[in-house]
DNA sequence: CCAGGTGCTTGAAACGATTCAGGTCCGGTG
DNA sequence: CACCGGACCTGAATCGTTTCAAGCACCTGG
């Protein structure tokens, strides 16, 4: 019913002319105190609510970003999101999130739906590392930056060194005296699965040895599975630590070692990647590499504002790549003896 | 740049009239087929993308339906707003996410957003048990149904019986054989854990003893907390059996059971509630209680078009408050001498 | 040769809010 | 008294798209 209130309704029941109602929204102070009070009373009576399509088609911009996220279920992400909805508060944007899951096709449709809406800006974590297709992006002229991505100058991005992550936890077990080490993770075409390993790799070269157990999946099923692979390896040739390309994959090994009674970290330790909550809530609290999320966020969307900004006086806009480095987060799942 | 490409644009390039244009956006097969691709070359060459607050403005109806989650960490959100997105989809609808964060003011800040934006729909899932004020909401006449939560005959509602859910646990640890029980859960402010309380106690009451182990929140860390406590107790009088208000408490639980070296299920049956994935995954993999979260989603979304098709068609709509019965999920926190 | 189609295209009105060049009124000033 | 400036308000133009009555060109059957 009042869903058809419009600014000419208010101002037939205000007695004034739609100009003014307009005023009173947007300029108060140009209204007098009695014409205002009138037409505010005259709005809560019929329940107007400002239709954002009109104002903005007249406006030309609108008050929006959109945060195009690879898979909403994915405690990274959505910690990623509280970020990016923190600094947009700041410039007074609000946040609609999409998820392509993983999809190319949706990716595709949610960033058409996006820049329909003509949104002031996109988030984007592409489905492929390489970026949104330029094919995928008309040149709208709407600002887009990758999040947890890199597309060389052509883009603003927020990422993580996941080569110095891999080097953190290599270079600490390492340290910790261990000589037989294993990396579990996979596939290698996902590029940070690569990146981790590499600088795993070159960290515990020359310090011992190094077993490769590959996984189909980022999943805590794979990571049980490499569990029983790595339970079958006699005892005085097996690894006596293991890095995992992702949590998941470390609490699959756990419990995978919980069960078959070996023993972590006395004699298997393990080093995650991501620090998801449930990492320190797993039975043995796991050590893991942590990437500053809530960073990740805010940062992509300050990066996005500037570029916004530049974008709109005109002004030409040099495009920005922020790496953040990771840190490790040592927990009992590495502590002997604890 | 091209941001500014209008169908004028394209008009004047195809050498057709803005009519034309439309026509062959929205109706292709009234336009003959020389022209159509006349028209078609040209919006591919100048980059148009249909200006949706325009179309939006003339039409009045979007495309679109906003989900305002409550806690887009929540795993249980995030799979029932997959629910929703896939109902939407076969509705040809999209979702923006929304994030109230259990703030009141962000909710609120968010509604106004969707019935600014003219959406289709508003699912939600509102800070206040008792449902979004009606002050929340003018009288816009867009459709709202409220997801996990009942709000009388005024909404529809898509919910589950967490009663059932305590009583199915209930009968299924007394069933095991079990004579001392022990809730853990809190604070009772919180609905849901009332009723699971209510539904387990109704199931034990009779068959042993039932300690109550009130917790502060729904934490990991909380669990944990009520775990010593637990401990402490003298094995004799101890509990051989807890009922957790959710996972998190579960696993905690579980973490401390671990730590003290009470063995889970031999010492304690442990049976938590949302089987979130973190429960197969745990190190001794966790009964719970499942919720048809999917199929949650997918109802109010499908609840949601029932009313909107309504409304739009200014049929009579009969509100309807869906209830689900959730399952237990029996994994090896409950099943001794596996 | 005309009436009546048919197929395609046009042009202007409409959607709802914002903006801005004026209008009105009023008190103050020279 | 005439003029001015300020405070307040009006009304029409505008944004980009859709819709629809009307127009045009061509054809077909009588």
């Amino acid at each position: 019913m009042s869903s058809s209130v419009s600014v000419k309704d208010v101002a037939a029941a205000a007695g004034v002319s739609v100009g003014t109602v307009s005023n009173v929204l947007n300029r108060p102070d140009r209204v007098g105190a009695a014409t205002r009070s009138r037409v505010e009373s005259a709005i809560e009576k019929l329940g107007f609510v400002r239709n954002e399509s009109a104002r903005h088609l007249r406006a030309g911009a609108s008050r929006t970003i959109g945060y195009l996220v690879l898979d909403a279920a994915n405690p990274f992400f959505t910690d990623v999101a509280r970020g990016v909805e923190e600094a947009a508060r700041d410039a007074g944007l609000a946040v609609f999130l999409c998820n392509s899951d993983n999809s190319r096709q949706r990716e595709h449709e949610y960033l058409e739906l996006l820049f329909e809406q003509r949104v002031r800006g996109v988030l984007v974590t592409p489905v492929d590392p390489g970026g949104v297709g330029r094919a995928a992006l008309p040149g709208i002229g709407v600002p887009v930056v990758l999040v947890d991505r890199t597309g060389g100058d052509d883009w603003c991005s927020v990422s993580v060194d996941d080569v110095y992550g891999g080097r953190l936890a290599g270079e600490y077990l390492v340290e910790s005296g261990h000589e037989r080490f294993a990396f579990v993770g996979g596939p290698d075409s996902i590029g940070q699965v690569q990146d981790r390993l590499s600088g795993f790799r070159g960290a515990v070269e020359g310090a011992g040895v190094l077993t490769e157990l590959p996984t189909a999946a980022l999943t805590v099923a794979e990571g049980r599975a490499a569990g029983q692979r790595l339970a079958g390896m006699p005892a005085s040739r097996r690894p006596t630590a293991a890095f995992c390309a992702n949590d998941l994959l470390a609490l699959g090994l756990l419990q995978e070692m919980t069960r078959l009674r070996i023993r972590v970290p006395d004699d298997l330790a393990i080093v995650g990647y991501d620090d998801i909550e449930f990492a320190a809530a797993a039975a043995v609290p796991l050590t893991s590499v942590r990437q500053p999320r809530h960073q990740i966020g805010r940062t992509a969307a300050e990066l996005l504002t500037e570029e916004t900004t530049a974008h709109e006086s005109g002004v030409e806009h040099q495009h920005r790549q922020v790496v953040y480095l990771p840190e490790l987060i040592v927990r009992e799942s590495t502590v002997r003896g604890s």
